[in-house]
DNA sequence: CGCCTACTTGCGTATTTGCGCAAGTGGTGA
DNA sequence: TCACCACTTGCGCAAATACGCAAGTAGGCG
């Protein structure tokens, strides 16, 4: 299957959305970071190294755009990569990024 | 290898400018016509609907993210896609899209 | 050389995006 | 109920981006 598939354009917009999410050195970081598990807002702030309504801003971005899940416990949100996927995508990008 | 591997921000902001590149639906439609073969700049300007100025700028995008790259015949430019796991990543992420 | 075609680049503008800061929401425990 | 903590949302601003249009560049041909 190596004919194209030609979407539309909708379907592009929706497409889009992901790499838009993909788009940004730190929800990147986030995305790494996550790798090595769920992670919560706060601790996400203080690693990736920005504050936490902007945190929570990127972290917004990647929910929509379906790349990561949450789960809460009490007043904590913790956040994870909601597929397998969502690394091997960035894996696939980082090897094209040369 | 499903450890977490951390980039250093140079490289992040190098995956995030291919994150870019694919973060619009009419960059993604010429990826989708190129997965058909090799086009020059009026060919992808007529298929993806824009004019040839506004394509030139997107193909200098993707030209810049290593995601296609360019044949010249006389005064034609034929584009092709770079590498072929730059479809392989782009199914990825229709895959994620939902 | 002049002229045409194909493409690239520059420029102005409207829209989007990332960020900091302030304010709001929601769950917990005294 | 009150205070506190974790997080989200709203707002204003600076920077980036997509677009249309005009102008510039480059190759081919008479």
């Amino acid at each position: 299957m190596t004919s194209a598939t030609i979407s539309s354009e909708i379907d592009r917009e929706r497409f889009a959305a992901v790499g838009r999410a993909l788009a940004d050195p730190k929800r990147l970081c986030v995305l790494e970071t996550l790798a090595a598990g769920e992670r919560s807002v706060s601790e996400l702030s203080r690693d990736v190294g920005c504050q936490v309504p902007n945190m929570s801003q990127h972290l917004a971005v990647l929910r929509s755009a379906g790349l990561v899940a949450t789960r809460r416990d009490g007043t904590t949100v913790y956040y994870r990569l909601a597929d397998p996927r969502v690394l091997e995508t960035y894996r696939l990008i980082q090897g094209l990024a040369r």
